[in-house]
DNA sequence: GTCTATACCAAGATAGAC
DNA sequence: GTCTATCTTGGTATAGAC
């Protein structure tokens, strides 16, 4: 038995909890104080759920990442559209963003799931694509845009990212 | 003014030893007493030259920079080389990852910096490949395969920018 | 009802920015 | 030195299997 039933329940309003935290204030601007507090916990009993601040952010990007999965069938339109959506929540963005290049280090908690997640995407739109390379561009390019769009939000990321994938065609 | 050149070499030197920290440990993961100890300062000393670790690390990321800017007769090529080039530096790579993703947060030390470096970089590599949307893409596609790089060093970042830039022309 | 795994807490150790 | 943050230690309470 992995857990009780209550333990699965309070772990779902963590993550739901740390995620408007992590999103509100950034993962280092975010305190597990807070997250405990606002789920009615001590940080003692928050840590007992997930055993680190970094795995905590790990699995709430993992539960976040599950919602936003593509569909197998026509990832290229999922994928526009995914990016299209996302400019709609750019704390979420940046989120993502900073953790993909922090979770780089090897022993981040995140590490091996980035790693995973990059592999799964790429080798997804290879076979829609017919290309690996083109695959690793249209991903590496979803990512920069987002950047940029970040500081500059007057970027339509979706159409430069169409413009991409005609290009690549 | 023999204390002014005094006070420029002690921030010369501090500039240098934080990137080597910096790099080796990652910003989140260094620790200002041991830069302030390894230049042969006090915490206090350190702030005094640069305000805060933010403001250090926007300062070492700048200097950095400045020394790889690019050549305004071909932008394009020198990408293609800096690209090449920062594969032996995965830690620098990161490094910069990690900064421009969390200066896209507007009170960031490094936000206005790393904004105006953005525009720059995408007017320069505008004028050079006609269109401001390639120029996007070409940035976005440079960030994205470095952070790619790092996960799965087996990538070659350089060959896939020069597909890309074929695709674009 | 007993027993074990799980849920949770109080207090404190350690360390970093400034 | 001050303040804040992560995480540990050592413990109690409870859920649920048998």
């Amino acid at each position: 038995m992995a857990g009780y039933a209550k333990g699965a329940a309070r772990r779902e309003e963590i993550l739901r909890v740390a995620l408007e935290v992590f999103t509100g204030g950034g993962y280092h601007g975010s305190s597990t104080r807070e997250i405990a507090t606002r789920v009615g916990l001590s940080e003692a009993g928050l840590f007992h759920h997930f055993g680190s601040k970094q795995q905590l952010l790990a699995a709430v990007l993992e539960a976040r990442d599950a919602r936003d999965a593509l569909d197998a069938d026509d990832p290229v339109a999922g994928l526009v559209a995914l990016v299209r959506r996302n400019a709609g929540a750019p704390e979420l963005v940046r989120l993502f963003a900073v953790t993909s290049a922090e979770a780089t280090a090897p022993d981040h908690a995140a590490h091996d799931g980035f790693a995973a997640r990059y592999a799964r995407l790429c080798a997804l739109l290879a076979a829609a694509l017919g290309d690996p390379a083109h695959a690793r561009l249209v991903v590496a390019a979803v990512d920069g845009l987002q950047v940029q769009w970040l500081y500059d939000p007057s970027i339509d990321m979706a159409a430069d990212l169409e413009l991409l994938l005609e290009s690549l065609a």
